[in-house]
RNA sequence: GACCUCUUAGCUCAGUCGGUAGAGCAACGGCCUUUUAAGCCGUGGGUCCUGCGUUCGAGUCGCAGAGGGGUCACCA
């Protein structure tokens, strides 16, 4: 980056570097610095009484900064929040020496820049709690403006607010909006509330294959790729079920996995290509011992972030608290739709799909249809959670047949908010009724439908020896965190979403320049002026180019010597 | 992938009927020793997303493209 590409406020930034390491300041010190008090303590527990906090240091990113001559405040924002500092000149320079203050401080820190002090607190006339300086280290400077937020009374001015720049600089998004950092330290509440809830239960957390030869345990498409030594075909797992009922086959009871998975199809705002997700199977268990399972859990995971089971998500308060409300998958349908499809075959079904205003098409079968009617009709009305239980055999080829009832499987999901939060089974354990289901998938494959399941040989050997009844759960930990963090967007509780990289405009080097008997200090000017190719010097007027260059040199002050016109012409040739 | 919509100063945004761009904050120069978005006076800062077209003249109109957001489709 040459320095007359930057924006005016960046090259005063780099100016005033440059000051400081004269000063015999450096402005990147190596020193650790020990940090004493944070802001957010200091604010809570300061007692004007008991005089505490004398003597520590805070460090952070000047946010705001009010000169008054011989005094300034500064508000410092550290790790757990923002506090005011009163530096005043006399004490932060108690010599005869006022450079720290008139030149260090007053001019060449800027906001953005990252200081310690070192000094007492103490409430200001207005009652402001406050560190009073009596030291100043510069920490880091900052070549960089931050964008400006300004507050007054809980009320936002100029938020740093467009989404693209938010994602693409999620640093700047978090130093400059407080909730965004909120809901990120909730995130890992949840993790860890979950994580705590079930390591008490005694499961094992474990990790698995990313990498799979065969990708399996969920309907969708993968990420491909290729690994060169084994000249083989790998893919980006979409889930890691399989894998994880082989260890139940190994003799452990209970294993778990927080599972970064990876799926190669649309996004918006509540998906993004690669998501988290748990995925917990426990041996010798059903999937009414798995609801109850999710509900302590989750309602543990509200009140551990929350300190209570209500959460308010956009206009609803959603209420975590055990039991959570339960309905067949066809009792959902008849209590939103009046009409009872339990009996229906796939003529009647389809008739009823289009007279509720689904479109349908060939390709899909009996359970597809029933899917279709539950997810337009049913799944955005139920907000408080509920579980949905007995789904279509054909949607669910690693779920046990139903108990009881013909053609269903034991298999849950729990919705909340208009949205699945995650899916369980009775995982299947019969290896005939497996392969069975694995090769309707192939015939489902050959129908067109591009997300049916590949026939996992390995995977049907594990089960062939054997695999202890079984319950499965796979819940969405981005979803759930959006529930409990009031986000709208998966955007917003993913610290990185994936984005469109950032057009880069072509640029050539100086010495393409140089070639064409261009003097090097003209390069970047050119290169200001829009022309980044020599190429593109050909578009030129050379008369305006040439007026424009000498404008430039002018008003920077560079003190560089005119090209003649006739240069310049031939520059554009 | 389709449709709708947005893109102007470091940030948030105005910009009328087509006439070479404005505000607040930030920055810079002043005044000011406890301010509360501190204030007051002054100054500088722009590839109006990119390209092409219409026009004497385009931030503004048309077309194409890029990026973002929303809705739909697919999915969790």
């Amino acid at each position: 980056m040459s320095y007359t590409e930057l924006s005016e406020q960046e090259q005063l930034r780099r100016k005033s570097l440059e000051e400081i390491k004269k000063l015999g300041i450096n402005p990147y010190p190596a020193k650790k610095y020990d940090v004493t008090a944070y802001s957010k303590d200091i604010k809570e527990n300061y007692d004007d009484e008991k005089k505490n906090f004398q003597n520590i240091s805070i460090a952070g990113r000047i946010m705001t900064r009010r000169i008054m001559g011989k005094a300034a405040f500064a508000e410092l924002q550290d790790s757990k929040g923002k506090i005011q500092v009163y530096i005043s000149r006399d004490d932060i320079c108690p010599g005869e020496d006022k450079t720290l203050y008139n030149t260090v401080f007053k001019k060449l820190l800027d906001l953005g820049d990252i200081i310690g002090v070192k000094g007492n607190v103490f409430i200001t006339k207005t009652g402001e709690i406050t560190v009073k300086a009596k030291e100043l280290t510069v920490l880091t400077k900052s070549v960089r403006p931050l964008p400006v937020v300004k507050e007054k009374d809980g009320k936002i001015y100029d938020a740093f607010s467009d989404p693209e720049q938010r994602y693409r600089m999620r640093y700047l998004d978090l130093i400059v909006n407080p909730h965004v950092k909120e809901t990120f330290i909730n995130r890992t509440k949840l993790t860890n509330s979950m994580r705590e809830y079930l390591n008490t239960k005694g499961y094992l957390e474990v990790e698995t294959p990313i990498l799979q030869p065969i990708y399996g345990g969920a309907a969708a498409r993968p990420f491909k790729t290729h690994h060169n030594a084994l000249n083989q075909t790998l893919y980006l797992r979409i889930a890691n079920e399989l894998y994880l009922k082989r260890l139940i086959v190994g003799g452990f009871d209970g294993v778990y996995e927080f599972s970064k998975d990876f799926r190669n199809e649309g996004m918006d705002r509540f998906h993004n290509p690669e998501f988290t997700q748990m995925e917990l199977y426990v041996a010798y268990k059903d999937y009414f011992w798995m609801m109850d399972t999710v509900e302590e859990m989750v309602e543990k995971i509200a009140l551990d972030i929350h300190g209570t089971t209500k959460v308010q998500v956009g206009k609803n308060t959603i209420d975590f608290k055990r039991p959570w409300k339960r309905y067949t998958m066809f009792e959902a349908i008849e209590h939103f739709t009046g009409i009872d499809i339990s009996e229906m075959e796939e003529e009647e079904l389809r008739e009823t799909a289009e007279k509720l205003g689904i479109e349908t098409d060939k390709s899909m079968g009996k359970g597809k249809l029933i899917d279709e009617i539950f997810g337009e009709k049913c799944e955005a009305q139920l907000i408080q959670p509920t579980f949905i239980t007995d789904y279509p055999v054909e949607m669910s080829p690693l779920a046990k047949k139903h108990r009881s009832k013909d053609g269903l499987v034991e298999r849950f999901e729990a919705i909340c908010n208009g949205k699945e939060i995650c899916n369980a089974y009775s995982e299947l354990n019969d290896p005939i009724d497996q392969r069975e289901r694995f090769e309707e998938q192939l015939l489902l494959a050959q129908r067109g439908d591009d997300e049916a399941m590949m026939l996992d040989e390995d995977f049907l050997k594990a089960i062939d020896y054997g695999m202890p009844p079984t319950s499965g759960l796979g819940i969405g930990i981005d979803r759930l965190t959006m529930i409990m963090t009031n986000s709208d967007s998966i955007q917003d509780v993913l610290f990185f979403p994936q984005m469109r990289p950032e057009k880069k405009i072509q640029i050539d080097s100086a010495d393409k320049y140089t070639e064409k008997g261009i003097p090097e200090e003209w390069v970047t000017l050119i290169q200001k002026l829009g022309f980044k190719t020599v190429e593109s010097l050909k578009n030129a007027k050379p008369g305006k180019l040439f007026n424009d260059l000498c404008g430039l040199n002018k008003k920077g002050k560079l003190g560089l010597k005119n090209p003649s016109a006739d240069d310049v012409k031939k520059w554009c040739e």
